[in-house]
DNA sequence: GTGAAAGCGCTAACAC
DNA sequence: GTGTTAGCGCTTTCAC
């Protein structure tokens, strides 16, 4: 229980070669005979060596190392998101580390510089592109630290970008209740929000394709995602003269803003209007289950990895940024139902 | 934008001192005049330098970072405890990497290794003290890298342990139950799960203050904590002659599971049977909002890293393991009422 | 207060 | 296939 370091060094001499051998057949790269490594390989055992990666990233000046910068790990969606990063990172022997800003500016720029002290291999971060963070950016660059903006912004960056096709996967939604017989359909966004202007987008694109319009009167602006912007929006909307057929709320937590509200008024959803949702984290456990546009949060957060391997590992981190699409899946559950059903009462 | 790396060389250089002065000014340690300290910090700036914590690392044989091994950082429960642990960390100027073992011995055993080999200042887990991990905690505390058992069990065992007073909360929970009146009240447990056995204890304490005994027919055991579990439990248990005035369910996913259960059996809640649950992550966007001993997850997360930080830093590591306890809290919202309410029906 | 210099544990030429 | 050896960027004695 000596607390001597053990070292290459000792490896070498318990196996009878020199540290240049023990490296190698320790880190299984250059020539070895098979006869070697295996007396090394259990010399190290025997010794209770332990690999030590900091002195590696010394000297090859790259660590085994990510950066992740999300806003909060306790947000499910981020969380989905953080463990498709690490799973993949994991398999290549890397380490991630995951850093929250709560979206403010001060605590990106500390966590990106401290990212930069730890020689990160690389940063993959879902806040928004603003000023802070593009000067952070343009930081690590410089450093030759490859970052990708995951589920951020498509909006032209410096970063490669993933994220899902929110417009696709709306079109997709709207095309459904259409398809259920629905015309009057309300839509719920969030004033200023790039993700739900391409949302809107998707959902026009469908009515068109039906040769319909929408109605502007019912396309609603609610002031942030939260749960208490739906409720205040959806209430407005139920005091008009009549309510919609359908409502397509641009978030989980404003879709269950609607649902109180519904409740409140004595809405029954989906008889007296049908709700979808968008987000999918617990969407199954509401009353009742919620139809849901779902992003593949898990496979977002691999293929940001995956990006991000790309220019780690094949060192093309020169090539132009890349954008890369995931699609939306539409789930229903029991919050929609066909036109009829409504008429019907 | 040379690829040409910036040392502390260059710095000294820059500022026109020796390197060992431009360190301890970039350090903050040691006896530098402040003028000199002002110097070398404007000249870092200048030549755009980050200081490499990897070198540092290296040197001083310790690193600024620890490990958390949890089961899956998707867990909402784990991902608040991360969280806790993040930010004592983060404050520290430590830097926390995460992995999720998935509950299984292998990767498990692999994550340690990954720890050890990056040679983390300590480790916190959230999984299991089984054999598995009790021979990595073993061969981690060999390597002078201290752990602290966090939320895994109250075992003695061979790291500083932190957790929740569950028979201390059940306590509360069930003295509030007594006291609304119920007698006849059911507690849907797991079998073989250490926690849930000192939940139990805390109930059968309630009951011995009121000078009464629990029926045992009303100790339900569930095969795990899952939805599904709680499910098929309660509807068991609602197919007996009389359903029971109260339900404790010792966690959340098994009272959704009642909760599901009683919907189906035309039972409300609470007018027909009072819910309590355990965990309290999302009992307020449930239908009812549940009633729910809440455990305090961010502070657990604190409290162990806390814990931790006392190893590190001041290095007594040889001291005996310490077992810390948070209070849980009862948090009543809509789904318990007094007993009075059923009678009046 | 500051500087010179040794060395942390590993890798990667290069020599043999 | 294997060995020798010079560092990677920092800290930290020990002189001055």
């Amino acid at each position: 229980m000596k607390d001597k370091i053990v070292t290459i060094k000792d490896v070498a001499f318990e196996a009878g070669v020199s540290v240049a051998t023990a490296s190698r057949a320790l880190a299984g790269y250059g020539y070895v005979k098979e006869n070697t490594r295996r007396k090394v390989l259990e010399a190290a055992k025997k010794i209770d060596y332990h690999y030590n990666l900091v002195a590696k990233s010394l000297r090859t000046n790259k660590t085994q190392t990510i950066g992740y910068l999300l806003p909060d790990i306790t947000n499910p969606f981020f969380a989905d998101i953080a463990r498709g990063i690490q799973d993949f990172a994991f398999s290549r022997g890397y380490t991630v580390i995951i850093c929250n800003n709560d979206n403010d500016n001060i605590k990106t720029q500390l966590l990106m510089k401290m990212f930069i002290r730890n020689r990160v291999g690389g940063i993959i971060y879902s806040t928004p592109y603003n000023d802070a963070l593009k000067q952070m950016v343009e930081t690590t660059r410089k450093n030759g630290i490859p970052t990708v903006n995951c589920y951020g912004s498509t909006r032209i960056n410096a970063s490669d970008v993933i994220t899902a096709d929110a417009t696709m996967g709306c079109y997709k939604a709207m095309k459904y209740l259409l398809e259920l017989g629905h015309r009057h359909i309300a839509i719920l966004k969030v004033r200023g929000s790039g993700i739900s202007k391409r949302r809107l987008e998707g959902c026009k694109k469908a009515f068109t394709e039906f040769g319909l319009e929408m109605n502007p009167d019912l396309i609603v602006e609610a002031d942030d995602f939260t749960q208490r912007s739906g409720f205040r929006s959806a209430k407005l909307l139920f005091n008009q003269p009549n309510i919609p057929s359908a409502l397509f709320a641009f978030s989980e937590q404003l879709a269950m803003g609607v649902l109180k509200a519904a409740k409140s008024e004595g809405i029954a959803i989906p008889r007296d209007m049908s709700l979808i949702g968008v987000d999918d984290m617990i969407a199954d456990l509401l009353d009742p289950p919620l139809t849901s546009l779902s992003i593949p949060t898990y496979e977002v957060g691999h293929a940001a990895a995956s990006l991000l391997f790309d220019r780690i590992e094949k060192r093309k981190n020169d090539s132009p940024p890349r954008c890369m699409l995931m699609d939306e899946t539409l789930t229903v559950r029991d919050s929609t139902g066909s036109l009829r059903t409504a008429i019907s009462l």
